[in-house]
DNA sequence: GCCAACGTTGGC
DNA sequence: GCCAACGTTGGC
């Protein structure tokens, strides 16, 4: 089983959404390094669920993988803001997950905090400039974050 | 609101 | 295939 980090802006979907939700289908997403991470994701994987955009950003909650290699149905909504003309049913380009809701952190991990505990090696979210939106999170630093977030 | 980082587009 | 222009992300 692997771990993930995945971002939202709160104002557009936030861990209370996916609290109320139970399960969402991640779309939009249209970057292809980011893609390629939502592909090789498997059922039953965990995933950080970070809020970005927002004071401050940091870490609320965990998901899980409950579908894996679906098509994203916006790509082919003209009327969508992620449409992606260039791609067709035929050969779809963008593929997503979808997530269900496990738990809301009792606090916050702030980006602040895991810029102090980990490097930009160890977890990509802290690295300058780094606007992936889903990434890989290692087993140990996971299980490090984990722990943080169960003391209060 | 600013702006650095950086991915994408398109002319050549 | 290069690279300038442009658009977006996201912290601050």
């Amino acid at each position: 089983m692997a771990y993930w980090l995945m971002k939202s802006e709160p104002d557009v979907y936030s861990i209370d959404d996916l609290e109320r939700d139970r399960t969402e289908l991640w779309d939009g997403v249209r970057n292809y390094q980011a893609r390629n991470f939502l592909t090789s994701m498997a059922l039953g994987d965990k995933a950080f669920f970070y809020h970005s955009n927002t004071k401050p950003p940091g870490l609320v909650g965990l998901m899980e993988i409950v579908a894996t290699n679906v098509v994203d149905p916006t790509q082919f909504d003209a009327s969508n803001k992620y449409y992606d003309p260039k791609s067709s049913p035929d050969s779809p380009r963008w593929h997503t997950v979808k997530v269900g809701y496990l738990k809301t952190f009792a606090q916050l991990i702030t980006l602040d905090q895991l810029k102090e505990i980990f490097t930009s090696d160890e977890l990509w979210v802290v690295r300058r400039g780094s606007r992936l939106s889903v990434m890989p999170v290692d087993e140990a630093v996971a299980q490090k974050l984990l722990h943080m977030a169960e003391a209060v």
